[in-house]
RNA sequence: GCACCCGUAGCUCAGCUGGAUAGAGCGUCGGCUUGCGGAGCCGAAGGCCAUAGGUUCAAAUCCUGUCGGGUGUACCA
């Protein structure tokens, strides 16, 4: 692809004199492999009319027989029909590593300690894993990292819950409990005295003012390094336990593990660089707190970094991780996903990040993501645990999955399947509509449909032993090979926009281009028994090697 | 009020660095049916791409206004 388009380059240099490079796309089958629509956007600037410009083009282009045809039609489009060899050649192209020698640093997922991942992570963890092998495809030196909150409010309502549930701070008594309960049930029980705090907050002055103490003295366990009081006890160990929890939940998707950044480790950092910058007149004291002003030409807010009764806001914390994963990984970029309610919020941070080190500039990008939502249309809520988790979400596709595969040992690739790909399905930013019939349907664009279909083409090879390998490409062939050969732009493509949703829809046509195939074409038994199987076999591979990328298993028998 | 995002088939979504009759899945209707795994294939119906202008040889795509929906707008995260 890109041979041609430089040729065409160089052919509209030496005829016009003209420096361009062509925009080459793939039309629809009917007009060819490659279309190129260079002559139309030189008419003008040449002075001549389009189909004149092509005529030239093509005429030049086609002269080594280089192509199988070229034509010019409509308006002026050149397509360009490749060469049985030229076809096959692109099967075994390898996508470019557009990310080749950049650190990079992803950071998403960033669930708060002391909390149950809700669907929003379980959406987030999953999209921002796939886009964590895209950059990897891409050839990037990457570094996963994910922040939350181990420190804070939502953290004294939990502690404050879960002394209430042992009925005093005896640490032993808490061992007791968690000796005889995994990972996820002891994330239940944080969760749920988390609950009870939340309620006592609302409901009680005494227990108001209890856990805003409370807020405090988990600060001074950090500042005092305390280990060894009841609470402090407490404290740390239920924070291991959702240290845990975030592992064993990641375990069960099959994503890998991210570097944590807990705010109190992050908060410290970025107070520090909050003391300087006001020093600079970066940041001024207005209210008795520290602010960042807002350029309002460029319609950024003002926001609080250090409120007035000097504790460090997200802001702050937020500062600190930037600044931390820079001096832990010195990032040449950075990407950030979140929710996309945090969107302008980020764009203070990031103005200033940028004007406090401005080397920074230009080296972060946040991506947001929309909300789940499921048949009803009603979005989640996250107030008082009333959250829908997502390993309910998980669950529910298991059991579902669970009716329809015969063989238990595929239930679980399937259902983690299913779930990986309906995410991935959709481009990052809008919401998502959930759907679980949908999901698990094994007709239709879904995971599962992926898999039986790339299981069935296994079964084919399985009954032929050895397959060859295709060296020329027979009339029937040609819709199939060429969608083979697809598979390389639509990587680099998916991988520079980091939008796992194209090789979603490319999988999704090169299956339904192969059952066509299938269809009309005998494999098993046939005059071209060998050239067929290395067929199959290309797409067996093709298809397994895009899902993989997706983080899906194709498994050889369904 | 101001800012940002969104508005494409009954539903869920692609297409958005401008290009050839606007695509897919689901759903609906009609064919193929003793199959290499039919969990498939073929076909039909269904769209003034929210709306009104503008730029262009060419607009779902770029610009502006309007309407409708969502989000954010200093001491939460």
């Amino acid at each position: 692809m890109e041979q041609i388009s430089h040729t065409i380059s160089a052919i509209v240099e030496d005829e016009f004199g003209v420096d361009v490079t062509p925009n080459l796309s793939r039309p629809e089958a009917q007009f060819g492999d490659y279309t190129t629509n260079v002559a139309m956007q030189l008419a003008k600037q040449v002075g001549q009319n389009p189909r004149a410009i092509a005529e030239k083009i093509a005429e030049k282009i086609s002269e080594p027989g280089a192509f199988e045809k070229v034509e010019i039609a409509g308006p002026g489009f050149i397509n360009i029909t490749l060469k049985p060899e030229a076809l096959l050649q692109l099967l075994h192209a390898e996508p470019k590593p557009i990310y080749s020698g950049k650190k990079i640093v992803l950071e998403y997922s960033c669930p708060n300690a002391f909390k149950e991942l809700h669907t929003g992570h379980l959406y987030q963890t999953i999209f921002g894993d796939i886009m964590s092998r895209l950059l990897l495809v891409g050839g990037a030196q990457l570094q996963r990292t994910s922040f939350g909150g181990d420190v804070g409010l939502h953290v004294a309502k939990c502690l404050w819950g879960m002394r209430a549930e042992l009925g005093g701070k005896d640490p032993d008594k808490l061992q007791a409990l968690g000796s005889n309960k995994d990972a996820f049930e002891r994330a239940r029980w944080i969760s749920a005295a988390y609950v009870r705090g939340a309620t006592a907050y609302e409901e009680g002055a005494d227990n108001k003012a209890e856990i805003d103490e409370l807020n405090k003295t988990i600060y001074g366990f950090h500042d005092t390094r305390d280990h060894e009081s009841p609470l402090a006890q407490i404290y740390w160990t239920t924070r291991q336990w959702s240290y845990d929890y975030f592992e064993a939940f990641y375990a069960t998707i099959e994503v890998a593990p991210l570097r944590y950044y807990p705010e109190s480790e992050t908060a410290p950092v970025g107070l520090k660089v909050v003391k300087e910058q006001l020093e600079k007149g970066n940041l001024k004291e207005s209210e008795g707190a520290v602010v960042f002003e807002g350029d309002e030409s460029k319609h950024l807010h003002t926001r609080v970094f250090v409120t007035s009764k000097g504790l460090p806001t997200y802001e702050t914390k937020d500062i600190g991780v930037i600044w931390r994963e820079r001096e832990d990984y010195g990032f040449d970029h950075r990407y950030l996903i979140t929710g996309n309610d945090q969107k302008e919020y980020m764009r203070v941070v990031f103005a200033a990040a940028e004007t406090f080190s401005p080397e920074l500039a230009g080296t972060m990008t946040h991506l947001t993501n929309g909300t789940v939502r499921f048949g009803d249309g009603k979005k989640m809520s996250s107030r008082l645990g009333n959250v829908t988790r997502g390993i309910d979400v998980i669950d529910a596709v298991r059991e579902k999955v669970s009716e329809l595969v015969d063989d238990k040992s595929l239930v679980n690739d399937v259902t983690i399947g299913a779930i990986k790909y309906v995410f991935a399905r959709y481009r990052l930013g809008g919401d998502i509509a959930f759907d679980l019939d949908e999901t698990v349907s094994l007709q239709g664009n879904s995971g599962p449909y992926l898999q039986y279909a790339h299981a069935r083409a296994r079964r084919i090879l399985e009954k032929l032993g050895s397959t060859g390998v295709p060296t020329t490409v027979r009339p029937e062939d040609r819709a199939l090979v060429r969608k083979l050969g697809e598979y390389r732009e639509v990587m680099e493509l998916a991988t520079q926009e980091l939008a796992p949703h194209h090789i979603c829809n490319y999988l999704f046509e090169l299956a339904q281009e192969f059952n066509r195939y299938y269809e009309k074409n005998r494999v098993v038994g046939s005059d071209h028994e060998q050239h067929r199987a290395g067929l199959v076999a290309a797409y067996a591979d093709t298809l397994r090697a895009g899902l993989m990328i997706l983080g899906i298993v194709a498994p050889n028998k369904m």
